[in-house]
DNA sequence: CTGCCAGTTCAAGTTCACTTGAGGTCAAGG
DNA sequence: CCTTGACCTCAAGTGAACTTGAACTGGCAG
């Protein structure tokens, strides 16, 4: 298949072009090449964006995701740090089952306020047992629409 | 037992008092008074910041966390939306899954890069499938240090 | 050949979730 | 009574991840 041109990209994949540009300035894509001045991408740039939204999805930032699955692989990858990263995606996923619980019940529950669902206090309860320490900031799992500016 | 000090709920839950200065600026939380300018909660704030940091957990921003959770919950909180969020959250679920069980892999591998490692790169295309749409921002569970400024 | 316009660069702006800093207050200890 | 220092307010700053805007370029349809 012929590369493609960054709007082509954009429009399978649904990520801006703005955000492609971005992307490739931070490392995290290549261009195969240019057309003049436009960026030529390989049709394989898919799998590469769905790795990236994925690690985004598991909490990682740009650069680390840059770093552990860069083109350019940084030369030797902490074993110990993929581990503990895997460790804490583990307990990240437990949580998100007790909340995922959470809301199905109080999306099922006829209480008016779900605050006032004592089935729901004890899901909720019991997923946050030890989960107090505030997330160490961004991310989302987003899908479905939000507050876009 | 007696209100807490804000600095008495900060040890206790690890959250900095600027913080939750800031969740009460932004109505997640509330002061039971003052002792002269100093706010004093209730001990019981502990599991409600429990709740706001598995809420955090899942993707919520501090104002969906608000309305959903709020003392003041709004009259009505939309059951399908709870739902949806709740499917959201399952498929996000199951693709951790897969990209925990990748990096697992990929710090016993012996492969040098990990990108070279065909196992690695089969999980992580199934964990990646339908997952193109990067996250709509924000988030991260943290447990495990990092940059924090 | 000409002009259009998608694509380009670069700097600056935006949002979220906080943090930091300057300057002020007041309950408690000496 | 006076000092001390933890806590207060309010404004501004930070970092991550993008987005937007202005000014420019160059392949291609006419």
């Amino acid at each position: 298949m012929k590369d493609l041109d960054i709007a082509d990209v954009a429009r399978r994949t649904g990520v801006p072009a703005s955000t492609l540009r971005y992307y490739e300035e931070k490392g995290l894509i290549v261009s195969t090449g240019r057309h003049g001045l436009r960026r030529l991408f390989d049709p394989g740039i898919d799998k590469r964006l769905a790795l990236i939204a994925l690690g985004r999805a598991a909490g990682f930032t740009l650069d680390e995701i840059a770093i552990m699955f860069g083109e350019r692989g940084e030369p030797d990858i902490d074993r110990n740090k993929l581990a503990a990263k895997a460790d804490e995606l583990d307990r990240t996923i437990r949580r998100l089952e007790s909340m995922r619980d959470g809301l199905r019940h109080a999306a099922a529950c006829p209480e008016e306020r779900h605050m006032d669902c004592p089935r729901f206090q004890r899901i909720l309860r019991a997923a946050a047992s030890g989960a107090i320490r505030a997330p160490e900031r961004q991310k989302k799992t987003g899908g479905a629409s939000r507050h876009r500016p």
